[in-house]
DNA sequence: ACTATTAATATATAAAACGTATGAGTCTTT
DNA sequence: AAAGACTCATACGTTTTATATATTAATAGT
């Protein structure tokens, strides 16, 4: 069998043409070295030398081969390279989920720092909601995600890397949009505008028991599922939402916000992964999250 | 030291992702199959399976080298069949050199013929006369050359591979170009033009000798390098020519043929090579004209 | 809980690569 | 022309390395 032990003897023979300097380069003794080539032309099939006693030449397949020979050196160091920046997470695959609302806030700047840091690594983004991440995250289909916290899932872990305030959603022209800060109690008799339990339990849950700290439950006319929607909805004037703030960067005309008078709940972003699943890449990615957002 | 054989054995692992079915695949027993992987890992410097005491499956590192492992397997394949060829001669360099009149009768056919047999060869074509090819040989800017012979140098060798008849070449309205059949006696008076002799001794000799059998020495009004300048001054009625007969598919207009009514005299072409500077490429196509001509 | 399966470990054996000493042929030098 | 230096090949003993056998540890499935 030919082994690159061979092509690293031939190389070094070819390149200096003389057997007894090769074998000093390749710290070894001369005899060994002759045999190893002898033994490499027997596996080729066809000699690599003009031997005469006195000189050694290169034959014209012994050219061909040497030529060969050095690509495939050179792609070995090539490869062992790159298996250690796959190893470290410099190359691969990273498959993300987001909920509509991380986009306006930090998954732009992780984003851009991650490209930034690890270009060789190849990102695929969807937008799921919190619960979709959670079945995509247990098939595989994702690496890490950020949703709504919380889940009831014991096999994933989730991080909160984001609080932020929650506001009120207003149409224009709304008798509350002239305030400049408004109570909970006075959006008791408005009809609110909800992302659906199901698919993110957490900001519905969180707006509810807001509502009932007011001593009101909301009367919910419609629910959407995208952050985009509820908004048009808004402005569309179908009611009110209660909202992250970060919202407000979409920039909807025909809708304004407004802060809450009460002590200002938030609303969180966080990541989700799972323990036992995690890529070289992947560790980077939560690693990089951990950095920039603590 | 990384070896092919850890790259074979790691590919077979990695096909199976099972050591046990891979050892079997390899002739081998399981155990050395385990301790060479984790020596490779070793030298690598990361892990290429996640092992689990029952199960194994790549890193994503692994599957990077994975990649690599199995091109650079193919490579040397590839790299050992290449020089096989080439040890065969059937790819490679071959530098032809010929005398101008070669072009019209063997050269096309033995060019045609070779480049079919060896497509993968590349072919350089120089016309030069008799005694630049010897030099040029000597020089190794030439692997093989069709001459005019004789040449007087020992260490080349030479094979006549065509004989053809020399023939009068004469402006067409030159009283002679009545005849069928011209006496060398009757071109006693005539102006000739020739080949000088330090560029093909052979031809101008043999035409010199040809002259005094008939008792007289040609009046020698011009030399030309080239056959074409030749029949080309005998059509601007400088004088007349001996020229081998396969000028003829020159078809200038102005100039007609005729063969001598002496026993015809033969003008014969060479192969010339270097004997001690064969190549496997250069050994096949003196073996294919040997084997075209004979 | 038990069995079959799988990879790892320990130890021994076989193979191989390697080094030293030597030889044979060739080129250079005097 | 003879002697010496140089270079690659050969012979043989040593060391290193790869491999096989036997066994263990651990896990998944019944």
């Amino acid at each position: 069998m030919i082994e690159f032990r061979h092509l690293r003897y031939f190389v070094a023979v070819a390149e200096e043409l003389h057997f007894g300097r090769a074998a000093e380069r390749l710290h070894m003794a001369q005899p060994p070295l002759s045999q190893q080539i002898r033994q490499l032309e027997e596996q080729l099939g066809f000699q690599l030398f003009h031997r005469t006693k006195r000189r050694v030449t290169l034959t014209e397949a012994g050219q061909v081969f040497l030529d060969h020979s050095q690509d495939l050196l050179q792609q070995l160091e090539r490869a062992v390279e790159s298996g250690r920046q796959a190893s470290r997470g410099e190359v691969g695959q990273l498959a993300i989920g987001f909920v509509s609302s991380a986009t306006y806030n930090v998954l732009p700047m992780i984003l851009h720092e991650f490209r930034d840091r690890f270009p060789q690594v190849n990102l695929t983004l969807r937008e799921l909601t919190t619960d979709q991440q959670v079945r995509w995250l247990a098939e595989n289909r994702l690496d890490v995600g950020f949703i709504r916290p919380p889940i009831d899932d014991a096999q994933l872990k989730t991080q909160v890397i984001l609080q932020e305030p929650l506001v009120v959603a207003l149409p224009v022209h709304h008798p509350l949009a002239a305030q400049a800060a408004i109570s909970l109690r006075s959006l008791a008799g408005e009809s609110f505008i909800l992302f659906p339990r199901r698919l993110a339990p957490g900001l519905y849950d969180q707006v509810i028991s807001l509502c009932q700290s007011a001593d009101f439950s909301p009367k919910v006319v419609q629910e959407a599922i995208q952050m985009q929607t509820i908004v048009s909805l808004v402005a569309a004037r179908m009611g009110v939402a209660i909202v992250p703030i970060s919202i407000q960067h979409l920039g909807r005309t025909g809708v304004v916000y407004r802060p809450l008078q009460e002590p200002t709940p938030q609303a969180a972003i966080a990541l989700l992964w799972h323990p036992d699943k995690l890529t070289p890449v992947s560790q980077q990615f939560l690693a990089m999250v951990n950095r920039l957002t603590h």
